[in-house]
DNA sequence: GTTCTAGAAC
DNA sequence: GTTCTAGAAC
């Protein structure tokens, strides 16, 4: 197991040349960010898009999300759009690779920590289960709990630079003092509220309502797959309508 | 961010 | 006695 270094994130960054790092870690990039596998995916599905260092960014600029923010407004702005197209192609990604998998699709969540632990702003973009051997505890799962505060939508962030001035400098702050606390409360259930003493019981549940999720959806797509099968098709059609003109020309109608 | 493990919780 | 959490890591 490597040693946790707070600056991995950063050193891939810099790279020159992504495509120099490893298969298991990379796995897109452009001019502008750098898609990789998150090490220890809090999902089925689970990456993490960088924004490369390029000029006139520097790595101490993209230290993290509050960083971002408080420097050129305009430059915040390209940064968080770079990070939200390649997050969308990597949503896409992802959902060709559920249907494989999986044969079903489900949400897929785009987001920042608030308070991050690992230097250098990374775009989440993770399945919506929370279901992975490598989600342990509570502080794991609550700084992805949708409804928790910690995790911070890619579209809140959005919303918040398109806001008045004085909105997006408060929203901008993203005091530790006031996001923390947030990690520690109690262990509920993100889709149907529910509280859990344990972690190994909030994980139970967890995969049972993943797999209710599947069984209803892979109920619908079989529905919908039969509905499409006994539509007739455009063929069948017309030459239904060509023998409905020949039954009126006989007079036999 | 993780691993490890003491001792709390049950 | 076993499970589980939560704080230290030099």
């Amino acid at each position: 197991m490597p040693l946790p270094s707070p600056t991995i994130l950063r050193s891939y960054a810099q790279r020159p040349d992504p495509s120099s790092l490893p298969a298991s870690v990379l796995l897109t990039h452009t001019d502008h960010t750098l898609t990789i596998f998150d090490a220890y995916p809090k999902s089925i599905f689970h990456f993490l898009v960088l924004p490369r260092v390029i000029a006139p960014s520097t790595a101490s600029d993209l230290t993290n999300l509050r960083t971002v923010l408080k420097g050129d407004k305009s430059r915040a702005q390209e940064v968080i759009r770079w990070l939200a197209e390649d997050g969308m192609k990597v949503r896409s990604m992802i959902q060709d690779e559920m249907l494989k998998r999986y044969h079903f699709k489900w949400n897929i969540w785009m987001g920042f920590h608030a308070v991050p632990s690992m230097e250098h702003i990374h775009l989440h973009v993770l399945s919506a289960d929370l279901c992975s051997p490598a989600m342990k505890n509570k502080k794991h799962y609550n700084s992805f709990h949708p409804k928790r505060g910690f995790f911070i939508s890619l579209s809140d962030v959005q919303e918040w630079l398109e806001a008045d001035p004085s909105y997006f400098s408060t929203m901008s702050q993203l005091k530790p003092s006031q996001y923390e606390p947030l990690l520690k409360e109690p262990l509920e259930c993100w889709r149907c509220n529910n509280d859990f003493k344990t972690m190994p019981l909030l994980k139970a549940h967890l995969q049972g309502e993943w797999e209710a999720e599947a069984k209803l959806e892979k109920a619908k797509l079989e529905k919908k797959r039969k509905r499409v099968s006994e539509e007739p098709t455009d063929k069948a059609v017309e030459e239904d309508e060509r023998s409905e003109k020949r039954l009126a020309k006989s007079g036999l109608d």
